[in-house]
DNA sequence: AAATAGCGCAACCGCGCGATA
DNA sequence: ATATCGCGCGGTTGCGCTATT
């Protein structure tokens, strides 16, 4: 059944929003706060539905925006995570403080989106476009101009792991009940590695690191600085067969595309990849960290102690995953 | 100077989802 | 169990500015 527009029904109010109108809307939230939008009009004296309102204040009256030029590094974390999210601009914008899903969509169709494709790449697969790469023939070869070459040493790279076989009695298995986590991580190593690679691969434990709690006070988003953290995962698969070849991603080489080691893990239900949250990576004591921005998918105890170790230790019984946090 | 093409951006639209009656 | 409502999201549209002819 189609919809009506919720402007439609009434007489309201569409198109540009005179500064009038800003103000009031501008005072009424400030003063009362976000509620219930559907009232707001009403409340804030506006002729508008309440929709239209929202979307106001979250794309230019919210007093937190930045505005202006992206930056550089804004840039590269946009294209970095369009890679792992596609066009999932709500979650991207989460990850930009003060940029909203509209403004990085624009950004992406009218600038990003050319600027990729003038480097031969894909921006929707984000691999290079092979004929078109050809027709770019020395220019490209010669300047170093494109994206994946600058970031050459940033995107995520497979190498042969430094782990030993795990032997057939090991037993080191405390926390099964992590196991949802451990999935996650699975599906992250999936989406982020090349697929194809993660099914031929298989793994081992060597080291199981001991194990560390953070306080939920100390999960909050992290500044950039703080991620320098070399995390090396290695993942088994279930499915796999059995190929005895290991698999590491080096964070010094890095899943990242800039200083914030951001990944990106499909929700707790296994079977749904279509959502995802967004983590940081955090050297912790010795060992590498994961820490997740809360939202409604983790619950409070979760985001108490995300541990790594604790997660990943479950899934090495239970034979499907293992993460290894490499000592700096 | 006028016409028009191109572009960036703000805002709208329709859909899906979760909450609630 | 179903209908309705509100919200959030991604896709699309169209306005207004600027560059080009």
């Amino acid at each position: 059944m189609a919809r009506h527009s919720c402007c439609a029904k009434q007489k309201l109010r569409k198109g540009l929003w005179s500064p009038e109108e800003d103000e009031k809307l501008y005072n009424y939230i400030t003063r009362f706060g976000v509620g219930c939008w559907s009232s707001v009009p009403k409340l804030a004296g506006l002729q508008r539905c309440g929709k239209s309102c929202r979307l106001r204040w979250i794309n230019y009256l919210r007093p937190d925006l930045k505005r202006g030029m992206f930056s550089q590094e804004e840039e590269d974390l946009i294209i970095h995570l369009h890679k792992i999210l596609g066009n999932r601009w709500a979650q991207i914008a989460s990850q930009l403080p003060g940029r909203t899903d509209n403004e990085i969509k624009n950004f992406w169709n009218s600038c990003l989106k050319k600027k990729l494709m003038k480097q031969g790449i894909d921006p929707q697969t984000h691999q290079p476009i092979i004929s078109q790469s050809q027709n770019f023939g020395s220019n490209n070869n010669n300047n170093n101009n494109n994206y994946y070459e600058q970031q050459q040493f940033k995107t995520p790279t497979i190498t042969q792991t430094i782990f030993q076989e795990v032997p057939e009695n090991n037993t080191t298995s405390p926390l099964k009940t992590h196991l949802p986590f451990a999935v996650s991580y699975q599906s992250l190593l999936r989406d982020i590695i090349n697929p194809n690679q993660y099914l031929q691969t298989s793994m081992s434990v060597s080291e199981l690191p001991s194990l560390e709690n953070l306080e939920r006070e100390n999960c909050g988003i992290l500044s950039s600085e703080c991620f320098s953290q070399s995390i090396m995962f290695s993942a088994e698969s279930k499915e796999c067969s059995t190929s005895s070849s290991n698999t590491v991603i080096n964070n010094n080489s890095s899943i990242n595309s800039n200083s914030n080691n951001i990944a990106a893990f499909p929700w707790e239900n296994s079977d749904d990849h279509s959502k995802y949250e967004l983590g940081f990576f955090e050297q912790a004591g010795n060992y590498g960290m994961i820490k997740i921005e809360g939202s409604s998918s983790w619950g409070e105890e979760q985001l108490k102690s995300i541990s790594l170790s604790d997660d990943l230790t479950a899934a090495a019984d239970d034979g499907s995953f293992d993460v290894f946090l490499q000592h700096m």
